[in-house]
This record gives C-alpha cells, structure tokens and sequence, in this order.
DNA sequence: GTCTATATTAAGATAGAC
DNA sequence: GTCTATCTTAATATAGAC
C-alpha cells in the first residue's frame, strides 16, 4: 500500500462499517486497515489507544450524525409530519435499507469500555428525546409522546435483527413505515 | 483443573450464557472453557468442528429449549390467554428478565457459518409460527395474527437492545407485559 | 503522517499421555 | 473422555525509517 490519506470524517465512516457488520470484538485492527487504506501503526498514531479509542469515536460520530441528520431538521420549523418523513429517508439510509446492522446493538455488547457504554447511552437518550418532542409537536401528550418514542426506536432496532436472521429486509421497512403514525 | 464431566446438556446452556454475553466473534475456546470446566482438547473431543460446531449446536438447543418450553405448551389444550400468560414467564426467565441478549441477536452478525445461519433462521421462523398459531386461537383474523406474532418478537429483541445500552430493562418488562394484548 | 518490521500476547487447533 | 504440552496463525501494540 502506497502513501495513503483519508479524512478523519472517512476513517470514521469506514470503521463504523466494520464495527456495525462484525461487531466489535469482530473487528480487529486488520479488518480496519483494510477498510481505510492505513496500516495499523498509521490507525494508532491517529488514534493511540487502537480499537477502544475508534470504537468511542465511531459512537461520538454517530451521535453527531444523528444530530445533524434527524435532531437538528426534526427541531426546525415547519410541519411536523413532513419533516418526520424526511428524517425517516436519513435513517433508511443510515441502515442501508435495513441490511446495516445498528451501532447502538453492536458497540453495546460486552468487551466494550465503559466511555463507549456511556457514549452509546448519551447518543440513544437524545434519539428518544428527539423522538418525543416531534410527537409532542404533533399534538400527542407528554407522558404518551415519550412512550411512543421509545417504541419507534425498540421497533427498528427490533426489526432490523429479525430482518437479519430472516434474510428479508420487510420488516424493517414495515417499521419506518409505521413510524409517522406511531409518533402523532 | 482436575478431572471434570458436564452432561451435554449443562455444557450447551453454559456455552449458550458465553455466547451471548461476548457475541459470536467474542466468544474464545478459552472463555468456553473457563465456563464449562472443560479443556480446550476436551472441548475439541466433543466438538471436533470447534467454536463454529459449537454455536450451531447452541443455536439448535435455543431451538430445542423454545419448542419444549414455549411452542408446544401453547399447543396444549386450555384458555390461550392463560398458556400465553405461562409462555411469557418461561421467556422472561430465558432473557434473565432482560439483563442476557438473545442468541438470535448475537448470533446473526457476521463471523457465523451459513449453517449458523440456517438454524437460526428455523428457530425463528418455528418462533413466528407459535406466536401466529396462539393469536389465532385467541380469535384474531391468519393475517392479522401473524403481523402481531412479528410484532410481538420485534418487540422483544428491540426492548433488549434499548435496555441494553439504557442500563435498564423497563423497556423488556413491558414488551412482555404487553404481548397478551398483543397476541388476543 | 504513513510506512515496514518486529515484539508480544492470545486464539484456534492438534498430538499424545493417562 | 479429559488432560498437558505444543504448534500455527492472528491480534494487539510499538520502534524507528522515510
């Protein structure tokens, strides 16, 4: 491999790909090489503490493209249930159409850190709250919004894995389907 | 470690508890070891196939546990929401009341071989197929019957995962408690 | 900042004694 | 059927050249 750069926005991108497909004791420094184009001793002058330290950055970034993709435009002005809607495409696409398994069920199995559990829990409380106070904006009451909230996320989360094991990417879709009922 | 035996039985339910804590790929012949009280050899003596042997065999005993304690007491004579009521007592028990992941879950990333796959893709399916039978016999329409069967297993799976990463498991006490209004 | 090369540890897997 | 001992490969991690 010749002389290799890649953004620090790539590196992530790619290493979340191979976190959330093998999962994270799955993935090994090898399989990351191979996906961002650097040796290892290049991936551990970036990030000195190896596997642990990308996979809390890989958490942190998906939390900030959470926030720029479905937080931020679901808080902007304007009709609830269209922004849903689009925020809805951002997560289908964000799951490649339900074949990407979620980071959020890979990062939390045990091996993990504790920074990366906690980063993981931070990142799905703002989900739901996200979640809640787009169906609020839709007219549901408090307590009512958040419950549904909760279920919108456990439905995807649910029905990518059983997408997974049943090799058919319907249920995942069923479950975006359903989330602007669900969620006004 | 001295001399030690351990039926087949307690062998896979103590393989199936690594399994699932660490996943497919964080599961070491070293940490099944430590678990059953077996060598390494030894563990190869039953299993010549290794790690890959074992989890099938795993994911098959999920299967046989499920068919014994789930499936077939829900196809016994008496009320349905009763049996269900009895179902849901044996999941709840199965999952540690929400602490353990499911071997489905874990067992379905990356990493596993096609025949993995295969048993649990049957397991599964066996799963649906009792959910749909029990909301039948409860009165519910084929159709509708197997939409809140998926449903109902979704629910499960997704309130895992979110309870995971949350540190709670609300979330999985009321999916159960949800299911007979769900499968009636 | 990336590379080649290497050290160290752990994992998968087998041989052969008991 | 289980054990100790060992082999081979792969993983984490570092040193030092460019």
């Amino acid at each position: 491999m010749a002389h290799s750069t890649i953004s620090d926005e790539q590196l992530l991108i790619r290493s979340a790909g191979v976190f959330r497909t093998y999962g994270f004791e799955g993935t090994s420094l090898a399989r990351l090489s191979e996906a961002t184009g650097l040796e290892k001793a290049s991936l551990y002058h970036r990030f000195p503490g190896g596997k642990e330290q990308i996979a809390l950055a890989v958490a942190q970034g998906t939390h900030a493209w959470l926030r720029q993709n479905v937080f931020e435009p679901l808080k902007e002005p304007g009709d609830p249930r269209k922004k849903l809607r689009t925020a809805i495409e951002q997560l289908r696409a964000c799951y490649d159409d339900g074949t990407l398994p979620c980071a959020f069920e890979v990062l939390s199995l045990a091996g993990g850190s504790p920074e990366l559990a906690g980063a993981l829990k931070d990142a799905l409380q703002a989900w739901i709250k996200a979640f809640t106070d787009i169906a609020k904006e839709s007219g549901l009451p408090s307590a009512e919004a958040r419950k549904r909230a909760e279920q919108a996320i456990i439905q995807i989360e649910g029905s990518l894995i059983v997408g997974r094991v049943l090799g058919d990417t319907k249920a995942f879709r069923k479950s975006l389907d359903e989330l602007p009922a669900l969620l006004s």
